[in-house]
DNA sequence: TTCCGTGCAAACAATTTGCAGAATT
DNA sequence: AATTCTGCAAATTGTTTGCACGGAA
């Protein structure tokens, strides 16, 4: 089930943070880790359940909860109803396809990110969302 | 109450979209393009409510996703629960300081707008958001 | 043994819906 | 007169909370 390495790398993460190493918790955050689909709350329900019958959607919304406020992970919003998990850290930002919904990462040249910064303020941090239709849905939508 | 050049716009805007032109709608319309807090819709409804007392929730809600769909405004998502909503719908960012809140409108250079197309997709549109903070707020982080 | 996390159900908050009456065209 | 919008209340959805039990340290 799980990747040995990716394990290892969860525990020593949660045991630099203090975090109880629960079974429902290592694997949320280990099915974060290994997708990137940026999914919602509820598709991780559903897939947690299939490894954890007995999780309740009260305990991933406070696990999800407890890993942003650590800074393990981060939510996202790309003009939806929903907010989005990525366990991504990294500084990127999100092109979302607005015929497949699907939603890629887009890593930035540092000259882009430097550029972001403006006059009276200390930019700590941005979000970056693009929406736009993908090449397999324009081909579809051009071919119809 | 209005300035007329400013209603004479929104007549004209309603016109073309075919909306029927309702003193809800207008105002609310109107207060969106007058201020640039980017309210939420529990701060349209209070502002309204001192116009319109009898105005309900429902409506605010209902003519903001009117507004929505026919591209007069659009919504953002700062990192927040709720939505903000901004009549001013020139391709352009925003900035929210961590500490006031508050969120400014950023308007971006050409080249980085053009700099954002990316390989693969067919961007049509953005959203920008950048967090730090304000330079009244660093002031009075620093003092203390 | 202590503390924290889980799971359930109930609570809460934000938003949407259905419908009758009212206003706009 | 026809159509659309409004306002109310109820419904729905997404998320959080309180609490007793169970598992991790």
């Amino acid at each position: 089930m799980f990747n040995n390495k990716n394990i290892d790398d969860i525990i020593q993460i949660f045991k630099e943070n203090n975090l109880k190493l629960t079974l429902q918790r290592v694997n949320i955050y280990s099915y974060l880790r290994s997708t990137c689909e940026h999914p919602t709350v509820d598709t991780i329900y559903k897939n947690i359940k299939k490894i954890i019958p007995t999780i309740s959607l009260a305990t991933v919304y406070k696990t999800l909860n407890t890993l942003v406020d650590y800074g393990l992970i981060k939510m996202i919003n790309v003009c939806e109803e929903n907010f989005r998990y990525d366990a991504n850290i990294d500084l990127h930002g999100h092109i979302k396809c607005t015929n497949c919904n699907k939603v890629e990462d887009l890593y930035l040249d540092t000259n882009l990110i430097n550029s972001l910064s403006i006059e009276n303020y200390d930019v700590q941090n941005f979000d970056l969302f693009l929406y736009g239709t993908c090449k397999s849905c324009s081909r579809e939508l051009t071919t119809v």
